[in-house]
DNA sequence: TATAAATAAATAAACGTTCACTTATTTTTT
DNA sequence: AAAAAATAAGTGAACGTTTATTTATTTATA
């Protein structure tokens, strides 16, 4: 018999489970027997705690799309620049997803898998980080102080290359960037970004 | 009783069946019936062709990424400055994806079921394409016809920067990026990759 | 009519889910 | 504090389906 746990504990364990078992495999790819195996565990207790497999689905995908990041305080402390503010927004958000790959994966998966859920999970992951950019470049741009952009293929490109970084280091885990950390990846990506809208500091 | 076709007419609408389906809902999220529903047929004829659900899956797969596309001549006839050969290439590229977006979504759950496959689908779709901006790339920069840039970095930005539009408009259906159509949009983004390297023509 | 192409029916395994039941823990009563 | 009652947590087998695959049989065409 399995260790005895309080009903939010075990519940939590089911989770956690389900949600790396999910990120590697997606929903179809992974049996309720498999999670409940991994937790050493009978599947029947798994419907105590969750309606259905799908529910369990959901709700792993809710607790990802929920942890949403706060980047006010990085917009507040430290330099108020453009250049700086976007270096501090975009290394929580890469931190938050070095920190827990499986949330990659998990988007990606939703994202295939099409359903309502997914576009949520989307917006929310990323839709904060596009605002900020899309908001700050029309105003320097009215500014005069970076190049005549527009700023929504410009952010479009910054989330593109993030991502790209993000899935080359920590799902591909490709050989061609081995050598480089990926701070140090994420700052020249962003330097070449800064060049491309012309911008030239404050 | 279904249209009685010839063998290799057979094979050829399972494989186009197969490719669709399996692009839509991944492997597991696909059954043998619902393939040979679809061509209104029963699932032992998929076994005449086929000795099991993976060897379709595979075969689909390599059909795919078979599909190398020739760059040479879009290398050779034309401008051969860095700018009007990296535009046709990539015009190539983006139009064999729009043409066929199946083709990015097995990528991507190849990529996720992380097979040996996939590594390899991976390679043949990019890698010709990331090795001409890199081995171009580190061309002009000796010449000094760009700024400094770490080559590897550079191309990996504008990787992550198509298949991002590609995302956006061919799969996500993005309504972001309704009104702009996906040639103009990877026109700006090139434009805005040349002036993140500093190229001004040579 | 011979043969290639498709079928219908059957199989065993895996799937999500439920059920009747056992075991551990907590609460109440004496 | 010890015994009894109540509750919470977990079990394991079985359910009805669905799955991939096989076999024996029928149909069409060259």
């Amino acid at each position: 018999m399995a260790k005895r746990l309080k009903k939010a504990e075990r519940r939590a364990t089911i989770l956690a489970a389900a949600k790396i078992l999910f990120a590697d495999k997606g929903f179809h790819g992974v049996s309720v027997d498999e999670i409940a195996g991994r937790l050493g565990v009978s599947p029947a207790v798994l419907y105590q705690h969750f309606p259905s497999k799908e529910a369990l689905y959901k709700e792993v995908l809710d607790s990802i799309s929920g942890t949403r990041e706060n980047y006010i305080e990085a917009v507040l402390q430290g330099d108020t620049d453009f250049a700086s503010v976007l270096k501090r927004i975009t290394g929580i958000f890469v931190k938050s997803v070095a920190r827990d790959p499986d949330y990659l994966k998990m988007e990606m998966h939703s994202a295939l898998e099409g359903g309502e859920a997914a576009k949520a999970f989307f917006e929310v992951r990323w839709k904060s980080v596009a605002d900020y950019i899309e908001y700050t470049l029309q105003e320097l741009s009215q500014q005069g102080k970076i190049a005549v952009v527009n700023e929504r293929v410009a952010s479009l490109m910054f989330q593109g290359m993030v991502r790209e970084a993000l899935y080359a280091k920590c799902i591909l885990k490709d050989e061609r960037h081995r050598q480089m950390d990926l701070e140090t990846l994420i700052e020249q990506l962003i330097a070449l970004f800064l060049r491309a809208i012309d911008y030239q500091g404050e």
